[in-house]
DNA sequence: TAAAGCATACCGGCCAGTTGGAATGTTGCA
DNA sequence: TGCAACATTCCAACTGGCCGGTATGCTTTA
């Protein structure tokens, strides 16, 4: 039995706007998503309840679960969110009749503008992620691998054809170098002394030609 | 009121050892530090609950509490004993005669090799750090500082004698190079091709020498 | 015998998710 | 056009379970 009592609508004062109250589900919903990924990202999975989410988009935990079925359900369509852009943009740089170093080039600078512009989604992603359920942590890390591989060929292509040494332990440097870009993601601020283009311009400059003179 | 009823002792079967029950109070805090170690380092820290380091320890909370006064306490031991490892690990590689490339080498060396040999220490460290009380973490932070600082120092030195390009950014450089040694934390395996000296080896080759010939 | 080590039961609070409507918006049909 | 039926959007209260921490007392040790 609920003994729900209604609210007895404040009739005593009819001034005061009386809010139109309309709805809009698309606004909502993008209330919902970003508040999510804020607080994902600063707090982390677990440290962030349904309910902190809901306040902070200024609605409630109702309107919540009306567009997301779960608490995980977000945290994938966020996931989902920056993997795709980061797939978009290794599309652009790869391929086509550019050399190895000039494509290497564009994939430092994806990465490291990536974390500039989708900062709390990376955030989000590489601390997050792990939270996942098992199938989508899956599928998530079967797309995430094109960027390694992207990047392998690429310095792949570069051993072939004479631009980089031949000794070069193509894994272990695609690795590090992602590694150098994706740790921008711990202390890289837009506000700081250099922007994404100068960073990885330097990052560049290290791994091609390296610190010595 | 507690209707608490004791365990009637199974007095019915005399044989089957019966157990001696010893204390062994550090061998219990041994334990419960080594499962909260894995666990936060797995599941995380707020998906670990105290009951699931006890029981994984083979104890109780009451254990548990006996030994750490709070969940937080736990985790910042861990956290204290990684950076007093890594700062040791620091002193021995950084001052004396040596050339900066050398002593590249060697801060390199000992920031993979602490990957590989304290790797749950690690994982806690770079994904539950935030977790800690505000000014536990300033002092946290303080103590990690000084491993920047050392590879910043190496680097200007490298700059001033000659050793490095004198249009290196210095900071950027750091920043770089730490993160491809972090960022092993996420792939490397003691158990794979390659072993932390090998791996260490040729991040200094790309990031000494470059990657063209 | 006092203290240390440990176990059990318990508590208050929080939290993911559910439920039953109420308010708003849309559609079909006269 | 008008309006009745239906669908969407949202809300407040509630539920069942878990969790960090505590209280209390038994057991071992010094």
């Amino acid at each position: 039995m609920l003994l729900t009592e209604r609210k007895p609508k404040p009739a005593g004062k009819p001034k005061g706007k009386a809010k139109p109250k309309t709805y809009n589900p698309e606004r909502t919903r993008a209330s919902l998503l970003k508040s999510g990924l804020e607080l994902f990202g600063n707090r982390g999975y677990h440290a962030t309840s349904v309910g902190d989410i809901a306040e902070a988009a200024g609605t409630t935990k109702g309107a919540f679960y009306h567009h997301f079925k779960s608490k995980e359900e977000l945290l994938l369509v966020i996931h989902d969110e920056y993997v795709a852009h980061q797939l978009a943009a290794i599309e652009g740089v790869t391929g086509g009749g550019r050399s190895a170093s000039e494509q290497l080039r564009g994939l430092v600078l994806a990465v490291v503008s990536a974390v500039d512009r989708y900062r709390p989604h990376v955030q989000v992603f590489f601390q997050e992620r792990r939270y996942l359920g098992k199938e989508q942590l899956a599928t998530l890390r079967r797309k995430r691998d094109r960027l390694e591989k992207a990047l392998i060929d690429v310095l792949e292509l570069g051993v072939r054809n004479g631009e980089f040494r031949g000794n070069l332990d193509v894994r272990v440097a695609c690795l590090g170098i992602l590694g150098m870009c994706a740790w921008t993601y711990q202390w890289f601020s837009s506000a700081g002394r250099l922007s994404a283009e100068q960073v990885s311009e330097e990052f560049c400059r290290i791994v091609l030609s390296g610190l010595q003179k």
